[in-house]
DNA sequence: TTCAATGTTTAGAC
DNA sequence: GGTCTAAACATTGA
């Protein structure tokens, strides 16, 4: 799933890959996956009647100026004055083709992460939007469960998302000091430290997978509560996060679920995870066997021997 | 056929 | 208001 070097991915590489590329027609196929305007997108709103026209008549003729990505948004800057922000949710997919793509793979992409799936050619079932360059390289957007989204913002109106407004602090910015980190965990004394990582307000990009190697390296089961935490574990886990995401961005991402790189391959950190998705299977540290625990509806992986 | 998976929002209970 | 739980969103695969 997209966290926060997943997502750090696709703003790399789309910021390079589509820097100055003037967009020459988009192809809508799903109304409710495209917005207009700083109001969120929630998944019960209605379709705004001409959303898909007005989104069109706003990016045709526009050209990408950079990406990049706050929490797991990605920021799209266009020429005009204009950004567009997207969710990637769970299973959303941004796939960019050009002559010399399309060339090496022969137009077949991998879509699923299922070892033995077939790749393959774009659009696909769930190829939701697709975006047409003035020189015929193209992006298409994925989403299986049309969970994610592409909203376009007026750069008057971006201070007014209020994802952006409820944001906590970025994890490998400056500003995220330890003292920093403390003051927002320790307001909530009696979450589960687990559920509190994943919490935006607290610190925005950490999501299921790297939740769990971050309790991981710091020692600590992902169901003790705040209050329980002793001074040093807590700052175990604070200097667990940035270390954690910062492999993951090196390895180009955790390819679990559904997500690909921008060129359709497998991002490498799904080899390097000691507890995410290992239920049954040995620690790698002492050969325990990982655990699993439910945390409010999610499922939370550790060591019981390596976590206290 | 039912259930789990996942990020986020929303609603309701206490 | 903090905290917890469940439901909703769409789809797939076990």
């Amino acid at each position: 799933m997209p966290e926060l070097p997943e997502v750090e991915t696709v703003a790399n590489e789309l910021n390079h890959k589509l820097k100055n590329r003037k967009v020459a027609d988009v192809e809508i196929r799903a109304a409710k996956i495209v917005g207009v305007g700083p109001a969120t997108l929630s998944p019960k709103r209605s379709i705004p009647p001409g959303v898909v026209e007005k989104f069109k008549k706003i990016v045709l003729g526009q050209k990408f100026v950079s990406v990049r990505r706050r929490a797991k948004l990605l920021i799209f800057d266009l020429s005009g004055p204009w950004s567009m922000l997207v969710h990637l949710k769970m299973t959303g997919q941004f796939i960019f083709e050009d002559k010399i793509l399309r060339k090496a793979t022969g137009g077949q992409y991998r879509l699923l992460n299922k070892k033995d799936a077939p790749k393959v050619a774009l659009p696909a079932k769930h190829t939701h939007v697709i975006f047409y360059f003035a020189d015929k390289s193209v992006l298409y957007f994925n989403d299986v469960r049309k969970f994610g989204y592409l909203k376009l913002v007026h750069d008057t109106e971006v201070g007014k998302v209020r994802e952006f407004l409820e944001y906590g602090p970025e994890p490998l910015d400056k500003k995220f000091t330890l003292p920093a980190f403390l003051t927002q965990v320790k307001k909530r004394p009696k979450g589960k430290i687990k559920q509190v990582l994943m919490d935006n307000k607290v610190v925005v990009g950490i999501g299921n997978i790297y939740s769990d190697e971050i309790l991981f390296h710091a020692k600590v089961r992902p169901t003790r509560k705040v209050s329980s935490l002793k001074p040093n574990e807590l700052v175990a886990i604070y200097r667990a996060i940035g270390p954690v995401l910062k492999k993951g961005i090196k390895a180009k991402g955790s390819s679990v679920g559904d997500f690909v790189r921008t060129d359709g391959s497998w991002g490498g950190m799904g080899k390097f995870h000691f507890v995410y998705g290992r239920k049954g299977q040995k620690c790698k540290k002492c050969g325990s066997v990982i655990q699993v625990v439910k945390l409010g509806g999610r499922t939370g992986s550790y060591c019981p021997k390596c976590q206290v």
